[in-house]
DNA sequence: GTTCGTGCAAACGGTTTGCAACAAT
DNA sequence: ATTGTTGCAAACCGTTTGCACGAAC
């Protein structure tokens, strides 16, 4: 169950304490966006966890590469596990975070901005508005997925 | 002098007192992305203000429509008059944000998420590097305005 | 017994809030 | 007098840090 995700722990350089395989398991099979505090809440329920180790394991994860820390709400910091490029959609009512596959939205000239002096090293679009209930299920999910 | 600053409060509903109306000269026409804080370092040296007032009147000002409000980089806020659309680069090591002209990248195919159930009000690319020196100040200059 | 990970509580930094003083109408 | 604005300090909240305990090699 947890053996896929010790190894990753271990390719990058993670002693694979048990705490942090119950925080990397969490964090890696989500599809959502979740913060530290309600990472720690999640994790909390299975064994005993102080924040700080949350904190501490998120910020590793994410030093390492195999998670990434998103800044795009006000106020806290979300941790997404690592997966291609995407880009994002936030609802502004609830403040949820949903992935935007990167293949539905197209961004052209940005090595344009190499000439006027920006090393562009990643980007993604940043969308805002209103999430609509969808019929189909299929399309949703799609959209949702990655 | 100040006398269009107070005609925009005025005309959104907002009362220009002597504090207000400096915070809003300050921030309508720095073409940086300054923080709470620093507002109220600048805004400071010339009259008596507390932080919660700045933070108050940005606040104000932004709920209002007049500046926006950025949260792109983790642990603050900043803040930056609202002209039109554009888009925005983060100097990864120094944290400056520049602003990117809206022409100089293209988007395309956004309106396609609706049918995906995505609302879109608004968006912008957001972009990460590193920022080089540029020769010419002409092209420097240009791609920073706005 | 040295090294590393953890829990706890305190510290921290940016932001907000409560409240009394103070305009201005 | 009522209404709205300000300064100050305290509260707040997410996050980091210091430290002593404990497990593992």
């Amino acid at each position: 169950m947890d053996a896929d995700v010790i190894a990753r722990l271990e390719e990058n350089g993670i002693q694979p304490s048990a705490h942090r395989v119950a925080v990397a398991e969490y964090i890696l099979h989500t599809d959502g966006h979740p913060s530290a505090d309600e990472v720690w809440a999640k994790v909390g329920k299975r064994l005993l966890i102080s924040r700080a180790t949350v904190y501490n394991t998120l910020n590793l994860l994410a030093d390492k590469g195999l998670i990434r820390a998103l800044t795009l709400a006000e106020g806290r910091v979300v941790f997404e596990p690592k997966l291609g490029r995407h880009h994002h959609f936030i609802d502004e009512q609830s403040g949820v975070i949903h992935d935007v596959p990167w293949e539905a939205v197209r961004v052209s000239d940005v090595e344009g901005l190499e000439a006027a002096g920006y090393d562009v090293r990643e980007y993604q679009v940043v969308m805002r508005g209103r999430r609509r209930e969808v019929k189909e299920p299929k399309q949703t999910k799609a959209a949702r997925r990655r």
